[in-house]
DNA sequence: CCCACACATCGATGCTTGTCAATCTATTCG
DNA sequence: CGAATAGATTGACAAGCATCGATGTGTGGG
């Protein structure tokens, strides 16, 4: 998707007065990724693995979305960020980053 | 925009197993919502008000966009329920909904 | 009563993006 | 090497939406 990896941590929360342009696009550029029901889904599903990582391959089944569809999602989230991807063999694992999403957490905050 | 206001509070947090269908339209509706900056701006704009409320009058200028399309963004954050909106005379007033805010922020818990 | 003003609504338009089928890449195993 | 499998990438298409100009609606002042 987008080529910057939105490197930026993210955001002065929305009570220190009023947001300038450059962090309202860039905090919203994080909604953007949250607000599609299949990535909050695989959000969720990565968030409760059991073990903290999840299989690719048990992703796609219970979704009940396109492989490519999955991976384009899982690949926006691990551009917003919000999870890791580790290819080990045939297989890709993902791990939520947990400081990520509360940083998401804290721009609502006022 | 959508008939229906929104009533649901929202939502189940990412922590709780996977989300359904259902609550994920729902939470990814909300963060629709968040996802455009010039909403963002005006959602802080109104965070920020010295008073507790302003103007729409006083939105328009700062925010760079013409007067339809302000009217239109604030439309949708009264939808979502993230401010509220009282006409006074010719102008109308807006507050934030803290609360539902928090709800918002609550989602993202794990 | 009429005009000016504040805001909402409508219609049209261009851009973004979610989705899938087809294909490509990489890894494992005989 | 060659076949099979997991996943990423590409291209195309449709739907959604931000935006604006034009217009509608309601309020207050003269």
């Amino acid at each position: 998707m987008s080529p910057e990896p939105t490197t930026l941590a993210c955001c002065t929360p929305l009570g220190d007065g009023a947001l300038d342009e450059a962090d309202a696009e860039l905090l919203a550029g994080v909604f953007k990724v949250l607000a599609d029901p299949a990535r909050l889904r695989l959000l969720s599903m990565v968030a409760a693995a059991g073990d903290g990582e999840v299989c690719a391959c048990d992703l796609v089944e219970p979704i009940g979305k396109s492989q490519p569809t999955v991976s384009h999602h899982m690949s926006v989230l691990v551009d917003a960020g919000l999870v890791t991807r580790e290819k080990r063999g045939k297989w890709a694992w993902y791990r939520l980053d947990a400081d990520r999403l509360e940083q998401v957490r804290a721009a609502l905050s006022l």
